[in-house]
DNA sequence: AGACTGACGGACC
DNA sequence: AGGTCCGCCAGTC
């Protein structure tokens, strides 16, 4: 599966970011955000691992790691607002296996 | 096997 | 904006 992920991950072009339950989707494993993650730090496969953001474009990522990836995705001429990449603008999206591409996630669980 | 943990996500408060 | 909770998946202890 780590190579699923990887391939997802690197489909991301240059100067755009995705997102980790993104990237799980797409390498069919949804709500596998998680193992991404895990995934892609345990991989230096010379991922472009800079370009997987959190949910919302957020960096979630620890203090010094954080920098270094915002730096990184600035220099691919990504953007950002304060915290968090302008996914408005850089937002990659996979191109969804099945039909059109509704939603992400249809909104499901009524509350916990 | 069970519990904990992690670069998560989404809903609530 | 920030904190809490529960659900997910795989690796470790």
């Amino acid at each position: 599966m780590r190579d699923r992920i990887v391939k997802a991950i690197r489909m991301v072009p240059r100067g755009h970011v995705s997102s980790y339950g993104s990237i799980a989707r797409a390498a069919g494993s949804p709500g596998a955000a998680r193992q991404v993650a895990w995934t892609l730090h345990s991989s230096p496969f010379g991922l472009p691992w800079h370009r997987i953001v959190g949910a919302g474009g957020e960096i979630k990522l620890r203090g010094d790691s954080a920098f270094e990836q915002r730096l990184r995705l600035e220099a691919e001429g990504v953007t950002f607002r304060g915290r968090r990449v302008n996914m408005r603008l850089h937002e990659f999206r996979f191109p969804r296996p099945n039909k059109n591409s509704p939603r992400k996630k249809v909104r499901k669980t009524t509350r916990k």
